[in-house]
DNA sequence: CGATCGGTTGATATGAATCAACGTGCGTGG
DNA sequence: CCACGCACGTTGATTCATATCAACCGATCG
């Protein structure tokens, strides 16, 4: 089982016509791919964004840790959970949801995490993704990324430059972001 | 723990301003809500599709025979498994695909699960679905699933009618809908 | 200095949504 | 038994969102 330690990742499935869908961005402390811990051959396929420091468990280990006791079944049993609700939201956004909402809905995503393990001061969030990357995860064309981005910008939403993601009006990303 | 026993049914999440999306069709032996055998609260909305009957484990008779290991730990474990994988594949396939892609995979998938249940004769699957039911799940227009129920009908794949789905071309179909 | 990468922008094409009408079968109440 | 309403599917016309194609720009790098 492989944590990630520093640094984002990504994991996501590969088509064979080239089309993939990236499922999820990793940031330090997520777990790589946490079917692994059940099952060894779960195939999952990950990349890094940046440069990035990976550390692991043996499944033995952790299955002893399990037998002992010491938090590790909540703690195998709450990333699976997180999992679960993270994977169906994301399906949710894809079925229902629009290019602007999808969009939103992934920087909230991000957002909540890079705040939870930076500080953050007036909005503005380390953001090293490309549009590729984006479009990637939300199912649209980088070209359409790009103006959907366009437009945050005109309407004073949000900026992304140089690799920082700076939030303006932070109810209008979440009235367009929150699955209500 | 409920498990479904007999009948159809579904699960899915609801969006306040009145969109649905449809996680999973269930069917007889699948487990209604796999994360709650985890979080006793995970929010989860289930309707049935047909007369249905359901069955309840305990969480604590689930953790009993886990501690005793009477297959019950690989039984959680590979459930929950399936459901990671099944919601992957979901999100991947409304991230990446057309609709005929959608709804192929979608015909695929509870076929095998129907065929696991039942004797089929003849490509001839027992099929209580309206097309609402498909909309939500594969994130389009009922009108436009009936379309492409159309193009399907008169290109010679498949029928659906009176409850039953009946395919001519089964290679077609897996042609679109496998994500290869 | 040219080449490549990432992003932006414009023109056009296309897939799917929307709006609307219609048919059919079915249950329900008169 | 009939008439009506209603759910479901189909079909056509039109609109709209997003993809596609193409050109261009600035930064970065060998």
């Amino acid at each position: 089982m492989l944590v990630l330690c520093t640094g984002w990742a990504f994991r996501y499935v590969q088509l064979s016509d080239g089309r993939r869908q990236i499922l999820r961005f990793l940031l330090p402390g997520d777990v790589l791919s946490p079917a692994t811990i059940f099952e060894k051959n779960y195939p999952s396929w990950v990349k890094s964004l940046t440069d990035v420091m990976v550390s692991g468990f043996s499944r033995s280990e952790v299955r002893e840790r399990c037998a002992i006791g010491v938090g590790a079944p909540s703690a195998v049993a709450s990333t699976s959970i997180a999992e679960m609700r993270d994977v169906s939201e994301l399906a949710t956004v894809l079925g229902q949801c629009s290019a602007e909402e999808r969009i939103a809905y992934l920087l909230l995503r991000l957002m909540s995490g890079i705040a939870a393990r930076n500080v953050i001061r007036e909005h503005r969030y380390p953001f090293p993704l490309r549009q590729q990357h984006i479009a990637d995860a939300v199912g649209l064309t980088p070209v359409h990324v790009s103006r959907v981005f366009g437009q945050f910008r005109e309407r004073g939403v949000l900026t992304i430059s140089e690799g920082v993601l700076t939030v303006f009006d932070v109810p209008e990303l979440e009235r367009l972001g929150s699955l209500r």
